[in-house]
DNA sequence: ATGAAAGCGCTAACAA
DNA sequence: TTGTTAGCGCTTTCAT
């Protein structure tokens, strides 16, 4: 049963060769032909694997990249992962993922596993307000941030969506169609569309129109909800979040509320069931599998470039969830 | 920048110890109290961290739990991945994940990496036809299955859903709906469903109304299309899956047909948006996350015990897509 | 109760 | 071109 491991003395004697002579010609080092060849069936024979563990410790480093999401389980930060993964693996490094469930304590506890584990690239969209993050700096960890920015933390690069650009669009959308009173259902840690959209909204801004779910579906529910049962003068929503849409779209439901007729809809993240929603959802995609792509090159580029951030763009799918303001709610 | 990492000698003259006693205090040993205080002290103050490098090395283990996963991106893999992340991280065990796309040369490329990662532990959902597996069980490193067994692999213990059980009740939901020409979509690695279809079904099974689709939307949505299209006299169909379930609902649609009018449909997996479909899709809910979990327990157990496996309960969730037949699509 | 020392598997200097 | 050797940070006998 416990077999023991091949190693690279069993490797080096099997060939009649040293140790050294097995290290280089496994990491493309000068070596004779023949010895070369000789090394190389024998490693092959004895199914040699060069230990992870043993060349970490000596490099001092432990050629992994760690992946921290406040969600594995929304689609979003799926794709941000796959995305990661790919270029990861491309690059034949092992990824550890660990989900923070948007909490700051659960990040700083994971981060401590992360530097303990010898990590020395960290990926994370960042759930507190930057101060966790000074372990993995102080330890010389590179660290990307992917979809969120940090308060305080404008050091380290990020790889973002345009949110501004996005919101700006989907409310001129709104604007466009005739919508004066226009909510903002958001999550945790989006301050950046936050206050584009106040800003792009400007004098129409209606601060009671604006609602911050944490990160739970019983939160954002309640939240879409109250806001919906509180304002029913409202006709349109913007989500920020697939999580908020689909909320939005739940909660108008149970209110009553037809979707376009009383109320229009739009919903940052263009997930799969956006089509089949009934009606289809209108949508700011992001680039998500992108973002972790694009956040992985970075963090396996190291420090050298000076990128300090990438924007990825938006794009506005128009289906069903908009329409004019005119066939209004009914006044109360 | 390069601040050197603190080790464990570090903290050693800084407690005026031998690097032993700090060993042992920092793993619960037998020490005095006072040096135990003294070393506790100077450990946080130093912000000291074990590097699991070193410890690993020394132990010939890893200390990590690998996770191949056909997609990430998969809302039920998610979900999966996030129950083995939640028990995982109680035990403190660091997971690697790796996407296998459902292909056993993928998966066999991954099992490599994790093997030279020195993961003692791994979780998989299985893509091949279970030969992939010999390297891990050679090297001793103790592998559990998870959702899908796999063929030749009766020795790998797995956590799956009732799958059969799940099957049996669809079918015997949609037979007592009256529906006869009863349909099966379904994905890679799906044997256990698709053998208790043909059973559950009995005479009334027609070959020609089981599609299997390979792991990518397009083939599921060719592989749904192409069936309605074919069989127009169907009148029920079993999507083994959420993406099955999804391009099911998007090809009908194409094709003009009404669900539940014309087609009545079960999916398997209960996800969010099954609820927010028009019409709310009825399924067989499947404990994603349980699974995970007690994947991760098995495996963090070890191969003491001989649970063999595990076997979850699914469950019918009856929403709006399934009709009696008697409204049959007209006669062509 | 504590320290010295060996060694886990590997790479990189240094010799030969 | 090749072998010898010294660690990387840690745990674990074995003495003390």
């Amino acid at each position: 049963m416990n077999t023991r491991r091949t190693t690279i003395k069993d490797v080096a004697e099997a060939a009649g060769v040293g140790v050294a002579t097995v290290s280089r010609v496994l990491s493309g080092g000068s070596a004779s032909p023949q010895t070369r060849e000789r090394v190389l069936t024998v490693a092959t024979q004895l199914d040699y694997r060069p230990s992870a563990l043993g060349r970490n410790l000596r490099q001092r480093r432990s050629g992994g990249i760690g992946l921290l999401l406040p969600d594995i389980t929304d689609t979003f930060y799926g794709r941000v992962a796959d995305g990661v993964l790919a270029c990861a693996r491309s690059a034949g490094e092992p990824v550890i993922v660990g989900a923070t469930g948007d909490d700051p304590e659960s990040e700083a506890e994971l981060i401590g596993m992360l530097l303990e584990q010898g990590v020395d690239r960290v990926i994370a969209v960042p759930s507190g307000d930057g101060d966790g993050w000074a372990p993995t700096l102080r330890a010389g960890v590179i660290t990307v941030f992917a979809h969120r920015l940090s308060a305080g933390r404008e050091d380290i690069p990020a790889v973002v969506a345009d949110d501004r650009g996005g919101v700006r669009t989907a409310v001129d959308y709104l604007t466009g169609l005739g919508h004066r009173r226009i909510a903002y259902l958001g999550g945790p840690g989006q301050q950046q569309r936050l206050s584009a959209f106040r800003q792009a909204l400007g004098p129409l801004v209606d601060e009671e129109l604006i609602v911050v779910a944490r990160g739970s579906r019983d939160s954002a529910y309640a939240a879409a909800a109250g806001l919906f049962q509180h304002r029913p003068d409202l006709t349109a929503v913007l989500a920020g979040g697939n999580l908020l849409g689909e909320v939005a779209v739940l909660a108008a439901r149970e209110l009553d509320l037809r979707i376009p007729r009383d109320l229009s809809l739009i919903m940052f993240d263009d997930v799969p069931w956006a089509e089949l929603c009934s009606p289809p959802l209108t949508v700011i995609a992001q680039p998500a599998r992108d973002i972790g792509y694009r956040a992985a090159e970075l963090v396996l580029r190291g420090g050298t470039r000076r990128p300090r951030g990438v924007l990825l763009p938006t794009e506005l799918i128009v289906r069903g969830s908009c329409a004019a303001r005119g066939t209004s709610r009914s006044p109360r």
